[in-house]
RNA sequence: GGAGGGGUGGCCGAGUGGUCUAAGGCACCGGUUUUGAAAACCGGCGAGGGUUAACGCCCUCCAAGAGUUCGAAUCUCUUCCCCUCCGCCA
C-alpha cells in the first residue's frame, strides 16, 4: 500500500509502476473514487460538527429553546443517516483500489514483463556432466520408495504426495540444516500458525489479488497460508515497535499451501509444484531506510545460498524484471537450483528460493508501525526469502548427488541430519 | 462445547446517558533549582483523517461491528480477545 498523498503528488511515477508490473488498475478511477470520498466525507462533516454542537447546548437551553434544538437534532440526524451509506460506499470502493496500488519497484530493477528480461547475477557451482545416463527424481524417489504417488492423489487429490522412509527424513533433514543455519546467523526460529485470518492474508498483501490461490476454511473463516511470511510478518500488527528493536530477524517454519489456480497441467509430474509443502522462510523488520534495506536484503541472500552451498548444489542468481515481482515487492532477487532431470533431461536452473524487499508495503497494511528516533511515526520495512522450501529442494539435491546405480551420495553438512548416512542405496523391491 | 468474569491512552486506573474537551497516577520530554545528579516544583505529552498559504478549525477512535437516543466510554445485540471453572482431547 502507498500513502494517498504520495499517489496524488506523483501519479505519474505511480502509474508506470502499475504499468510496469502488468497490474491491472485504471489510476484516474482510483483519484476520482479518493475525490469522492473527500467531498462526501466534507459534507457529512459539517453535519456531524453541527450535532455535536447541538448535543452539546441541549442541557444548558431554556424550556423554550429545546424541543426547537431536538428538532433540528432530529433533521440533522436524519440527513446523516441519507449520507452516510454514500461515504460507505465511496470509502469501500477506494479502499479496494487501494489494496490493489503496488509499490514501486526499486531504481535497480529492470524493465521487463516475463521471466526471460530478469537479469542473471551470477552462477554458482557448476553443473555436473553425467558420465551415465541421470535419472529426474521421480525415478530416483520411485527406486528409494521415498513417495507413495498414488494413494494420496486417490483420497487427497492431484498433486498429493506422500514423502515416505529416506523422502521423509529428507525432509526433515534440510529442514533441520536450515534452522541450524539460520539461528546460527542470529535469526529467531519461529514455528507459527498457518490458519489465519483474512486481515494477515491482506495485511501481507497475498490478498485481494491472490484470493484465488489460498485454501479458505470456510466454517471458521480462516485461511490455509501458502507461506509462513503470513503470520512471521502479522506477528507485530497493529504494533508500534521500539526503533531499538530493529532488526528483527524470524525465522518461520511451517507447512504452505497453494491451490495452484491457474496452473493446472503445469508441473504435474513430481514434486515440483505442489499443493502442500514444508518451508522455511526468512522474515526481517527494519528502518525504513533503503541502505539498510539493501543491506538485510543481500544477508537474506547470503543466508540462502550458505544454505545451497552446504547441500552442494549449483545454482544461479537473477535479479527479477518489472513485470515479474509481486505486487508490493520493491525489488526481488531469484535463487534457481540446477535440476539435471528437467527440460527434458537436459537439465535446467529453477526456483527454489525468492529473496524480496517490500518496503513498507505490508507495514502500511499491517498497522505496525515504528518510532523513529526524531519521534515521529514511520513505518518499518520487510523483507522475506526462502531458505529451504521441501519437496522442491529436494529434486536438485537427488538429481545432483545421484551415482550411476541409482544410489545418492549425501553432501557432508547433511550427514549428521541423516544419522551419519553417506550414501542413500535404493531400497530392493 | 457449557457456565461465569473481564477488555478505557505507552502502562496502571477512575468513569453506569449531557461541561468526558476521558480524572488521577506512573513512564517519558522540556524548564526552574543544583558543581552534577536525585528530589521538589512548573509546563508539555495519543493516533488517524479532512480542510487551510500558514496559524488554526473540524471529524473519528474507550476491543470490533451494528442498534437505541437530540446526545453513548456509559444502554441493547452480534463478534473477537483474555481470565476462571466444567467437559472433551494430542
Amino acid at each position: 500500500m502507498l500513502d494517498i498523498a504520495f499517489i496524488r503528488q506523483n501519479a505519474d511515477t505511480v502509474r508506470a509502476a502499475i504499468k510496469n508490473k502488468r497490474v491491472v488498475l485504471d489510476l484516474d478511477t482510483l483519484l476520482a473514487a479518493d475525490k469522492e470520498r473527500r467531498d462526501v466525507l466534507l459534507e457529512i462533516e459539517k453535519r456531524r460538527a453541527r450535532k455535536n454542537e447541538i448535543a452539546q447546548l441541549i442541557p444548558k437551553a431554556s424550556k423554550e429553546e429545546r424541543p426547537v434544538l431536538i428538532e433540528e437534532g432530529k433533521a440533522v440526524k436524519v440527513a446523516l443517516e441519507q449520507l452516510e451509506p454514500s461515504l460507505t460506499a465511496a470509502q469501500r470502493a477506494y479502499d479496494d483500489l487501494m489494496l490493489r496500488v503496488p509499490s514501486l519497484p526499486r531504481p535497480e530493477v529492470p524493465l521487463g514483463a516475463s521471466e526471460d528480461d530478469n537479469v542473471e547475477i551470477r552462477k554458482v557451482g557448476t553443473p555436473r556432466a553425467f558420465p551415465f545416463k541421470a535419472k529426474d527424481h521421480v525415478e530416483l524417489m520411485t527406486l528409494h520408495k521415498m513417495v507413495d504417488w498414488d494413494g494420496p492423489r486417490k483420497y487427497a487429490g492431484g498433486r498429493s504426495y506422500a514423502l515416505m522412509g529416506a523422502g521423509a527424513l529428507l525432509e526433515l533433514a534440510v529442514t533441520r540444516l536450515a534452522v541450524d543455519t539460520l539461528v546460527e546467523r542470529g535469526l529467531t526460529i519461529v514455528i507459527p500458525p498457518v490458519m489465519v485470518r483474512e486481515r494477515a492474508m491482506t495485511g501481507t498483501g497475498f490478498f485481494p489479488l491472490g484470493r484465488e490461490e489460498a485454501y479458505a476454511i470456510s466454517a471458521d473463516e480462516l485461511f490455509l497460508v501458502g507461506t509462513s511470511e503470513v503470520p512471521l510478518v502479522s506477528l507485530h500488527c497493529d504494533e508500534t515497535l521500539d526503533a531499538a528493536s530493529l532488526p528483527i530477524r524470524y525465522a518461520g517454519v511451517s507447512n504452505c499451501f497453494r491451490r495452484e489456480a491457474g496452473a493446472s497441467g503445469k508441473d504435474t509430474k513430481g514434486l515440483y509444484r505442489v499443493h502442500q509443502f514444508t518451508k522455511v522462510e526468512q522474515v526481517v523488520f527494519c528502518m525504513p531506510d533503503e541502505q539498510v534495506a539493501e543491506k538485510e536484503h543481500y544477508q537474506l541472500l547470503g543466508n540462502a545460498e550458505a544454505i545451497l552451498e552446504k547441500l552442494e548444489i549449483p545454482y544461479r542468481v537473477a535479479l527479477a524484471c518489472t513485470g515479474e515481482i509481486g505486487l508490493g515487492q520493491t525489488r526481488k532477487h531469484e535463487v534457481e537450483s540446477w535440476m539435471p532431470g528437467r527440460n527434458d533431461g537436459k537439465g535446467a536452473y529453477n526456483e527454489t528460493h525468492s529473496c524480496s524487499t517490500l518496503g513498507d508495503f505490508q507495514a502500511r497494511r499491517s498497522n505496525i508501525r515504528v518510532r523513529l528516533p526524531d519521534g515521529t511515526l514511520g513505518y518499518p520495512y520487510t523483507l522475506n526469502n526462502t531458505a529451504i522450501a521441501s519437496p522442491r529442494i529436494l529434486i536438485p539435491l537427488l538429481e545432483n548427488h545421484q551415482n550411476e546405480d541409482g544410489s545418492v551420495t549425501l553432501p557432508k553438512a547433511l550427514v549428521p541430519y541423516m544419522n551419519g548416512v553417506t550414501v542413500l542405496r535404493p531400497r530392493a523391491l
